[in-house]
DNA sequence: ACGCACTCCGTAAACGTTTACGAATGTATG
DNA sequence: CATACATTCGTAAACGTTTACGGAGTGCGT
């Protein structure tokens, strides 16, 4: 099967008529179209994609960048695949697909979004890691390239993005250990310049000063939001002079590493050290003592992504009416034995 | 920058001279040369795909075929990210580009497969997962797809795929056990369909015999390959009424739930129970006791398979002379501390 | 002065679609 | 019966490229 000349010739009737019949235009007669999707089924016809974006100027195709950084891959969490179902759910209500992008770890992430999209492959972007300031949002908004972005950004005012709620889960750490006895309580930050650390350093600070616990800068943990991540701030943690006696970890995974360093210390998690994660993959609950931690749902991130997207986009506009422009996304805490002890028991 | 007839008419130039400059053809001034492409990096034009492919029948990208089952999910293991970037590496030279297609899990893997090869998106394929029998492969022989598998199949004789070493592992963990001692050895397998659960048996099975240690049948566990399924493993384990001395997982991310049913019954891995995992995630090094298990490099694997693809393809072939047209892959056995002990020992 | 080879460039066709437009037919309306 | 309108379909242009072909200009040998 060539293309639409063919089908048509087989059917003794114009391309234009075929087109309109697959395309379920209104002018043809009900008795064409089905002959035409029988022998476009039969015939195993599909429109070629070049042709069809070429004519129309678009794609039918979404893209999802992800970056496959050397941290990503090691971090081995499948955020992106369980994101991906809950936007398929999405997505396949108008026939839309998913393409994932990934963007190599030496190209420059602004750089191989620019090339994507002049190559016109998809039609809009879901970005991720947005970082503090990210020329990519500049770069989408003059395109007037529809997009929603994985995280907030400082580069624009206006522009839509879903979050997760950093400040809320700081926050919420905060008051929790504090309400358990804990005056020192540590809190881990990534090295990098994403966006997110500065949010939830920030309310962890605001949340203490709300209890007139002067904020300590020894007790922000620096490190890479991996398991290694989590081995060295345990380490660095056990050689603060004033041990603390709580940890907030920003990255669940980092909670494996973070226990071993303990362990080699006989520092017991859940006993010695109080740990809360963040954002748990399901395997933070095989730890021992399971791991308090905040919870998320990347399908149904997933599917509130697809839909914000959709609102931005004139063609789907009508079907999701209402929504907000921007979410900060709620997590929910699923207490372990991990925090759960009173300070006023410890040694 | 709407096309290359705007970027020919700002040089006053026509757009054949253009395209012939941009792409490198040898009848145009190297003067005329510099301009063009002067030009087109400062107005930002990059050549619309769709008119591109249209026109050439090719489409400079490659997909890669990932399913987003729950399980693979859940499993949380990024294996396909780490694959993504050996293939980049390779694909880059040739300026091509990699794209993700993620088959929705409602979706049959084969028609989604059909919809986008149909679509001409793609060039190229690289499809995993691979079942015993697998459509995806007649389809693409037949249509003449170039087309690499992560996975044996039994759908055709002769068709290019790279995939573990199954049967080598399942033979080096029975060696490495027996020569410590052990005797009943259990193995687990996969519940799907998958290719890998029989070669692995079967290779298990051989090595067993090679040492006249019986076949038995009710050592062989069915479960799912994720960390759930180990816990479930380890349960089944301790309710054989002969209690074997040791296990192989043919999944190491299963060694997480494994550990924490034997903690229960306190049974003590690498003390009580030997245990070797297959194809190491990183984060099994973070167990105690450590793991040992197989290991392979995503990014050599990636490497491999993106040259085995373009030596498949006219265009790229004789970048890659005499290359294998199957490759079984090699791992190396990472010794951990999980089956460091001998059986004479135990009580 | 002429032919020839070579270099460089412009012209136009082709790729497979979609869609604006109008033609043809039938049907209701004045 | 003439006209208007609805239904259905065919025709052709357009989308942005690449590329075969041929033409213009130049240099060179005769």
């Amino acid at each position: 099967m060539k293309g639409i000349h063919q089908l048509a010739e087989h059917l003794n009737i114009s391309i234009g008529t075929v087109s309109r019949a697959l395309n379920g235009k209104p002018d043809v007669n009900e008795e064409t179209r089905r002959r035409v999707l029988a022998a476009a089924e039969e015939l195993g016809y599909v429109a070629n994609q070049s042709g069809r974006s070429l004519r129309q100027g678009e794609t039918k195709v979404i893209g999802l960048m992800i970056e496959s950084s050397k941290e990503t891959v090691e971090n081995a969490d499948n955020f992106f695949l369980g994101v991906t179902s809950g936007l398929q759910s999405v997505f396949a209500r108008h026939k839309l697909d998913l393409l994932m992008l990934p963007c190599p770890s030496d190209e420059d992430p602004h750089e191989y979004l620019k090339r994507m999209v002049a190559r016109r492959i998809v039609d809009a972007m879901i970005i991720s890691d947005t970082q503090r300031v990210d020329r990519r949002i500049d770069f989408l908004s003059r395109a007037k390239i529809p997009f929603v972005a994985l995280g907030r950004s400082l580069s624009a005012s206006n522009f839509p993005w879903i979050d997760l709620d950093f400040e809320g889960v700081a926050d919420h750490a905060v008051e929790r250990l504090i309400s358990l006895g804990h005056r020192r309580i540590a809190i881990t930050a990534p090295s990098s310049e994403a966006n997110l650390g500065y949010l939830f350093i920030d309310s962890y600070r605001r949340a203490l000063e709300r209890h007139d616990i002067p904020f300590d800068p020894t007790l922000v943990i620096r490190v890479k939001s991996s398991e290694q991540g989590g081995y060295q701030a345990a380490h660095e943690l056990l050689l603060l002079e004033e041990r603390p006696t709580a940890v907030i970890l920003i990255y669940e995974l980092m909670a494996i590493g973070l226990y071993r360093r303990l362990m080699e210390s006989s520092v017991m998690p859940g006993r010695d050290l109080a740990v809360i994660g963040f954002r748990d993959a399901p395997r933070a609950r095989f730890l021992q003592p399971s791991l308090s931690c905040f919870r998320i749902s990347l399908y149904d991130l997933g599917v509130a992504l697809g839909r914000m997207l959709l609102a931005t986009m004139p063609a789907y506009r009508d079907f999701y009416p209402g929504g907000e422009r921007n979410i900060i996304w709620p997590l929910e805490l699923m207490p372990g034995e991990s925090d759960a002890f009173d300070v006023g028991a410890m040694v």
